[in-house]
DNA sequence: ACAAAAGTGTTGGAGATACACCCATGA
DNA sequence: TCATGGGTGTATCTCCAACACTTTTGT
């Protein structure tokens, strides 16, 4: 059966990072196929959009199914829709196993995001699928053109975290200037100085300093930072 | 009848600029209602995706079927897919007069793109619609959600000309730097200075001097350059 | 010779980079 | 008192902004 119509889907990249490695969640498809072989293979997160359902909401619920996280903020990344590219024989031999119209042209919607690692533990989603963290420098070729979409999202969060320091839901509420400068290095890649750093988000009206220290750590207790909701655009 | 599937479309935001003016592509509606009285709105061109057509491909399609340029290098702005963007009751009687499905639920992908008006003139489409220019200071308010995208297809527009001076099907094969800078100060809407725009875009890779000058002026020939396809990213 | 736009350098301020030592705390 | 990360200042360089006159051509 042709299908007339076109679906649309949402694809998330949830990067994740611990104190010293970024991440992405990825799902664990399991192909089982003719043969009794199982094959297997990395996608981004991601569903057919309901009907009713706005983009971003979409992307929240998809996310919210995986990981029981509410409220994260996500960036569009933008609409992906070769009418080939989930074409290959195994995106089609996956989209006969789990949807009602296997051939149907999709086009797709990715969104990004950034969380705290510690905030929570993907939990298996009700399908076959499992939800596992992989170390974005150890990713494999992924399904669909789900590859074409993470290196996207890569830069752009890279973007992003450059020009808007202090973005995403990415660190507790409150944090140390050290905190900051370790994730910005973990995202980045490289290796900032701390003195030049400081100064430079400290001229951001969107850091407010707390009169707050650090407790119960072993070393003389850092200053206690927040930011302004407001300046997260 | 409830549709079950999402309709997509894509939106173009066409920019074209003189010699002192930037305009926008925009699509005259002309609504017959039951009073018999013809009411007018502006829309941005626009139109659904083909079954196998790809995205990009359809946003070229848009352009050539109202424009007949072809091969016009058009920039992704994201994908807009709030439930009710077609939803106002003007965009509904819009709809009903054009769509085999008026009452689907339409998330539409949008793009934008910079084109010099001496190239061409738009042509009225096959539609009952006419293409007009207008400038992108008299604009209106747009039917659907398009006064929305054009918004941000300005700043992107914007922001992509001050990071990558050099884009888009912008300028003639070859241009006098003068040229160059009034293009920037015609979409920045700003006044630049000379000295320092020529310093700035000379030190681009993407530009390169011809031996060639300007000729039939009435003063001094300007250089002309042009620049390398490569760098148009 | 005149009109019209082309072309060209210098200075001052702001922001980025590079770099090393003392401080406060808990064990 | 020691180990650990927290916290700080200065010199240099690069980049950006402001500013005005001479040159070349066509008429």
């Amino acid at each position: 059966m042709i299908n007339e119509f076109i679906d649309v889907s949402v694809d998330c990249v949830i990067f994740g990072f611990t104190d010293d490695l970024l991440q992405v969640l990825l799902i664990e498809q399991k192909m089982y196929g003719t043969d009794n072989k199982v094959s297997k293979r990395f996608a981004l997160p991601g569903d057919l959009v309901y009907r009713s359902e706005g983009l971003d909401a979409a992307a929240q619920r998809v996310l919210y199914e995986l990981t029981s996280l509410k409220n994260v903020y996500m960036k569009q990344l933008g609409a992906f829709g070769d009418p080939d590219r989930v074409m290959g024989e195994d995106d089609q031999q996956w989209l006969r196993s789990i949807r009602t119209n296997p051939d149907a042209r999709v086009i797709t919607v990715a969104y990004y995001s950034l969380v705290r690692l510690e905030m929570f533990d993907p939990k298996p989603s009700s399908f076959a699928q499992e939800a596992v963290w992989v170390p974005v420098k150890d990713v494999p070729q992924l399904a669909f053109d789900h590859s074409k979409i993470l290196n996207k999202a890569l830069s752009e969060l890279r973007d992003q975290i450059e020009s808007h320091p202090v973005s995403f839901e990415l660190l507790p509420k409150k944090f140390t200037l050290s905190q900051l400068q370790q994730l910005h290095e973990i995202v980045l890649d490289t290796k900032l100085d701390k003195r030049n750093f400081r100064r430079k988000v400290q001229k951001l009206d969107a850091l407010v300093a707390l009169d707050e220290k650090q407790q119960g750590v072993l070393h003389k207790p850092a200053r206690l930072f927040t930011y302004n909701k407001k300046y997260n655009d």
